[in-house]
DNA sequence: CATGAATGAGATTTCATTCAT
DNA sequence: CATGAATGAAATCTCATTCAT
């Protein structure tokens, strides 16, 4: 790179107010993601998003405004993520699949999700509380959810008596929790669990589980 | 109140160094367990457990060690509730049915053991990976698993190719994540977790749920 | 709306340097008066100002400049205060009370004023030092009573040996004090000494005193 | 002083939380008093009093705090100068006269008290608010002055219809103006106010006034 | 053994001031 | 002429850790 284009890199990135908070929020989430709310250091966001912090402070005004900004940017990924699952295929049981394999991909591919929501959730949902529009996110999920289930039903191939919203939570456990916990996995299974053979076998076995469960 | 009377009365609430010592784990666990090991607070820690700074210190010399005695602390309880399960019976269903069970109440009846493990992962196994001793934990139970599992196999009522790994993540992530993530899902879902109701629905679903994905 | 429009709008609000900068000091007079120099925030008087920071300091240069600014503007007004006094009537009595009615009212009337030079002498007159062409303020109001009183006493009506600056700062005590503490007198006293009546009352009170003082 | 005592005295320095506070609060007053809250620095605190900032905040908890408790501090010292007042002579006409002097001396000689209630004065009690337990200072004075002009009237001595509140402010005029207004008397007469004479002139003619004003 | 006092490093937050357009 | 973005220095406040008794 020769200087000209340097110099109009930082002329590009300078300058530019929504630009440099989405820089600020990327960095954010990083950090907040790595540390949780209590380890993250403010200079750190500075630093990583080439800001400093007065910049941070005049746009989020506090630390604990930049976590919610952050965890609301996290929450629009993971509805982006959900959003692309199709599942109105005539067979049930492809799209019970689809929708299990998808979930799980979700997880597998965004683990700034995962530690986000696992940050939350292990302080009590200290922020979200405060953030409650937040809501609305997950539940198109749970109405494709409830499409596919019931007509299965009416299709003689699923079991009747199903509670939707534990399906739903089995589900998402079923992916998650692989990765929320790889670490302490990984040392209690001695086994390496990133590998892409490990998680292949486990979204699959999450498939079948599902599936099993529901054939009638 | 002359000075041999406040004295007595001093020895009665200390010099007794195994439980004071106790009583500061017993206090860590608690405040390790609601604020993380970055959130939590010695001071908080010294109060709640009747005793000061400067002894907390002498027993565990930094912050980190009374972590890591704390996480200690939290996988022996972990352990004692597993040992209990006894899955010797003659019915491999009725055995795993007992096992995830079992597995299920661990979580239900534990929260700190929950707690402890969700910070301990979001932080990347961060102290865990310096007290590898407590790896053996987990492992009893996974050969129980397998005895029941391999039995299953040779009566023909499980069918064959099961990764006991996966089932075993499986079989934890089922009752882990729906207390791990009970914020959450409360909010997402619109409903209220901590029902007894709500709880035997989901232990139910992980018991059947697995069972069906074993039966051949 | 084009781009005309849009140009022409902005074009009635702005573009006017000399209302501008009176904008910036009236809003600064009222921000320094109301907070001190170490209370006072730039960004409140770009804020009430509705202009920018950036201009404050292209006109100003520096808090400090801008305070010293302010600082001259009050005394331009206390100076336009005095004035305004008329002593050159034939009894000195008469004279004498409207100079301590007209000091008196002057503080009653100019808030800003009290605030300001209190603000300055409590901070050993940090500014008022670099700024001693502000110095030949009071002086018309010294030399006024200077012809007063010994016309008074060339009459036979007032008492020899008197302190003229002694008795000017009398004066002005009486009228100052009761506004500049007026919080703390009024929760000692438990009195609302904002009420017309009261003020009147101790108008009423300095102007006796004075001229009681005065008389042989 | 040899290196023994000087040991020694930091020995009695360290380890004694009663003066350590003492020693904060005292360096408080004086940071206050020379700069006001908003231009006082925790840190020079700190330096002066010969703590460090933790200390400061452990005991205290905040700047806001510390002021109000130097304003209390502030408001005993003013208490205790006014409770030495003896006005119970037999002639109230020398009873004013000491009230008067006392009330001046107690400026003179406590220039902290001085600058604390201004700098509360400007700030529109903004402190003394919160602290109202406070307010029964003043009154002893109140109430001596209360029974020494009615002893005047119904001696003869004293005019009737006397204000006793507007009284007491011009008496407290005379004396606080002259020492709270000094910075910018002194340059606008261009005299030394702080010099023993001036200071026994003010004194003198305060008396005076009062004194000239009461008499029928 | 036990305790309260003290400390220094570092965290969050604020604010006057400058830059780029 | 006017503006919003950006910055660095410094302020308040926190907290793990050590000292002295």
């Amino acid at each position: 790179m020769d200087a000209d284009s340097e110099t109009e890199t930082k002329r590009k990135r300078i300058r530019n107010p929504a630009q440099t908070q989405q820089r600020i929020i990327d960095s954010a989430i990083d950090e907040f993601m790595e540390r949780g709310f209590d380890g993250a250091r403010i200079d750190a966001i500075a630093e990583q998003s080439k800001t400093n912090k007065s910049l941070i402070y005049k746009y989020f005004n506090s630390k604990e405004e930049l976590y919610i900004a952050s965890l609301a940017g996290t929450y629009a990924q993971l509805r982006a993520s959900q959003n692309q699952i199709d599942m109105d295929g005539p067979d049930p049981v492809e799209s019970v699949r689809r929708l299990v394999q998808s979930t799980f991909d979700t997880f597998a591919q965004n683990p700034r999700i995962v530690r986000m929501l696992t940050h939350e959730n292990v302080q009590n949902a200290r922020f979200l509380k405060q953030a409650l529009t937040i809501k609305a996110l997950y539940t198109p999920l749970l109405d494709k959810l409830d499409r596919v289930i019931r007509k299965g039903q009416e299709m003689g191939l699923f079991r009747q008596s199903i509670d939707l919203k534990h399906l739903y939570i089995s589900i998402s456990a079923l992916g998650y929790f692989y990765f929320s916990n790889g670490y302490t996995l990984a040392i209690v299974l001695d086994e390496d669990l990133t590998e892409a053979a490990a998680i292949a076998r486990q979204r699959e076995q999450a498939v079948e589980m599902v599936l099993s469960y529901l054939r009638r």
